[in-house]
DNA sequence: AATGTAAATGATATAACATAACAAAATGAA
DNA sequence: TTCATTTTGTTATGTTATATCATTTACATT
């Protein structure tokens, strides 16, 4: 158990994280390396930051943790990097908390034509603040359905669900959230 | 046509916007008198400034309008005007745009029980701004399935579907934005 | 009308998030 | 090597949002 790939991260605080990591730069080295784009080490090292857990991390939290091991690095640095890691579909940016989480399906996407974007869904726990993301055809369907209907052409979905994870309403009160996992 | 009630205002551009902004009103005095609830002048002045078109607006937008008409106006009077009109279900915020925008919905809600709070899910088209708020059983279904599912209890939905609208599908080159409708 | 209480607003400061613009360095191709 | 391009560094500033405390207003009670 200790060592499996955690598809979902809610209650599983105690979850080998390091293959986390490491199955996620991995699996960014060869997106990166197909697409001819280049994962420097500034690049790969937001990537790493951002996969410390399974919580989204502020930008301002990546540049503190930066500036703990470069020094001085400016606000500039972490949005590039992770414009980039966006772009590469190996981030995505939770709009309703302003943060950020590491992308756990790099490379498995069927719609993933030279680049890596793709559209992604979440669930957020409120109170362990662990945010997952979620594919669903019934939900993609009714997507796709109800945009016909109206002639939308979708370019962009933000689609976050807030709440409470099945561990979480199964305990009384709210556990310290620790800062990974 | 002119004074129909405008319930998608995509390809709308010549409707009688003041019956929206005046339905609007008229809708946000029932809904604080019927729960007790007070909409002060600077609240309905903040409503009105909101409506002025379908198109998002910021909460800077609203701070230099009201500056405008009233001198000095801090940030924390634009903000709080919207913090009520959010909670009273008056008002939404677009995440994916930090700007907000009238609903239309106040009153007629079954799942209004007291406060009007409620899901809203939006269309919104980035060519002529204009953002609409969407119901739809079968999506509704879909997020309710899938939290069901995962044993999720969804307490916020944030749901922004970025793209084209019809009317703006259909022409081939962007058109001027004004700054309401 | 005077008083007390709670709600709303005013005012100041600052926190938190993000980008524009230009310089310097690193990279890779010719 | 030279050149062009990409990446990173640096400075400054723009944009969005909130904490805090003072003051005013609304309104129920006396």
């Amino acid at each position: 158990m200790a060592n499996q790939t955690v598809d979902n991260p809610f209650a599983a605080p105690g979850h080998d994280h390091r293959s986390c990591i490491v199955a996620a730069l991995d699996a960014a080295e060869a997106a990166c390396a197909r697409r001819g784009e280049r994962l420097t080490p500034l690049r790969r090292r937001v990537l790493e930051l951002v996969w410390r857990g399974h919580r989204p991390v502020g930008a301002y939290d990546l540049l503190a943790l930066l500036q703990d091991e470069r020094g001085r690095v400016a606000p500039p640095t972490v949005y590039r990097a992770l414009d980039f890691l966006c772009t590469q579909g190996l981030v995505h940016r939770l709009e309703s908390l302003q943060a950020f989480i590491g992308c756990g399906h790099t490379g498995n996407h069927m719609d993933d034509q030279g680049d890596g974007r793709h559209a992604a869904h979440f669930l957020i726990c409120q109170d362990c603040g662990v945010a997952v993301e979620i594919r669903d055809g019934q939900l993609d369907g009714a997507i796709s359905g109800l945009a016909g209907r109206a002639g939308f052409a979708i370019a962009d979905e933000t689609i976050e669900l807030s709440g409470l994870c099945a561990a979480c309403r199964n305990q009384s009160v709210s556990r310290p959230v620790c800062t990974t996992s």
